[in-house]
DNA sequence: CGCATACTTGAGCCGAATCAATTGGCGTGG
DNA sequence: CCACGCCAATTGATTCGGCTCAAGTATGCG
């Protein structure tokens, strides 16, 4: 089996054998976790990035005995570590929502990459460069967007990244995140949050049982979320849910091309 | 007059002449701008980085007609639009708040200099990580605090970060944001903005008087904000405030050391 | 002076939090 | 195979922080 970032990176341009090398690199090695346990805690040394190259993963603080936050969702693919590069000590939880494989890597190996392949940097750029729009997308759900609002979203957010990650089917996809998670991720209570879930569910846009979801009105919840997929390098190609029920004003603006890297 | 970006940079470490040459060649191109111009709008062609050199500039975005969501403040000695490096179009608005004096430079102009010296690069890094960790915390009172401690958290973030670019006084300084500025950036209502403002200057803790901007209690301010210095590099030596009224049990969380950049 | 743009204050309402209790699945051990 | 306990999901009742609407006050500027 290959390296989940060479095929990320192919999403973007192809590699020569020796991109392709130093990209697995990074991967050699990999370390399992169960679901549960903390693959880095706050406070500790964070000499090392991390690759998730399977399982999903989160990135929290605990504010007190009761009250979380959770950051970011890291999945099959994802890099995590890289904001804290610069401090002697992690500010943040790395953990690990299912089981998980993780590759960790020195953050030199970093520096020598972009030393040896321009184009390798520019993607890698390209790479936090999303993961930055992707949080800027949930400051807005934060801030500005009501319970059912950010629910929508970060639906649509995750099936996509999971369908960008290899999933082969974007609106019916695996949902480990208990409600309480998605509760400490959007900024609810996990009361609420079953509300509003149960609320989607009713009016038929989702299903979900165990840990299977369902998208089952992908545009409908577009809708609702008032989602801008730009800030996902979504090439249109993934785009075909939008075009039954059409006859909206406000579709052109999602309907964009893809930025590509250079 | 010298560049910001090296008296930022020397706050990590000292510089080459020939990497004071690099960072200088940042900043070659100066434009100003008037209070409540565009720099750079949602849409627009985004091949240039941004340097804020003076000024209160802000990254936002307009959701709606009336809704709109503020991303950050960027002040002098920051960095704006890499972000954006991977798009084809800038995806947010970059606007100045005051009159406001910027350097753009071409995104090429960031892999020359990485290139030629290490140690830009890493510092180049931890700026960039240090913004990251801003964005961290303040997605912890947009989820998870009050608006009393949103708005202490910012004011001394805000006060902080003035301080740390070159502003002599940490507890008296200019404040040009609007209270709906401060209402999309903390997501607030701007009415309920106004109140809890004036409930922290009820109770003493801060004054303001025309855009002039006064702390009163600094501590009594991170007591209430739970302020986590540690994600800003903080130098113990801008830390004299928490002397006075100091028998407190949390005290020591925020007693930590710089992490020196390596 | 008159208009515009903040800021301020009050009244009423609503979304979401909190508290509390119940249900249902699932693993463990008897 | 059932009893037990745990934990997530669910549901109801109540409270509250913050929003909206609306009116009034500064302050500044052409």
């Amino acid at each position: 089996m290959g390296s989940c970032m060479v095929g990320r990176f192919r999403h973007y341009f192809s590699l020569t054998p020796e991109e392709e090398n130093l990209l697995l690199r990074l991967e050699e090695k990999q370390i399992e976790y169960r679901a549960g346990e903390t693959i880095r805690a706050k406070g500790e040394n964070c000499d090392d990035i991390y690759i998730v190259r399977d399982g999903w993963t989160i990135i929290s603080t605990q504010l007190d005995k009761d009250v979380r936050s959770i950051f970011d969702v890291r999945l099959n693919g994802d890099i995590a570590g890289i904001g804290e590069i610069s401090f002697e000590h992690a500010l943040y939880d790395f953990i690990a929502l299912t089981d998980a494989v993780i590759c960790p890597f020195p953050r030199d190996h970093l520096s020598t990459l972009f030393r040896e392949s321009e184009a390798l940097a520019r993607t890698f750029y390209t790479i936090l460069s999303r993961d930055q729009s992707l949080l800027y997308e949930r400051f807005i759900s934060l801030g500005r967007r009501t319970a059912l609002e950010k629910l929508a979203h970060f639906i649509i957010e995750i099936s996509m990244r999971l369908q960008m990650s290899g999933h082969a089917i974007s609106d019916h996809f695996p949902f480990p995140l208990r409600q309480d998670d998605l509760a400490d991720l959007l900024g609810l209570s996990a009361v609420h949050v079953n509300r509003s879930m149960n609320e989607l569910k009713r009016h038929g846009y989702i299903a979900y049982d165990k840990h299977e979801f369902v998208i089952r009105e992908y545009d409908r919840l577009l809708r609702i979320a008032d989602f801008n997929p730009q800030f996902l390098h979504t090439p249109q190609t993934h785009w075909h849910h939008q075009k039954k029920d059409g006859a909206d004003g406000a579709d052109g603006a999602w309907r964009s091309k893809l930025a590509p890297p250079r």
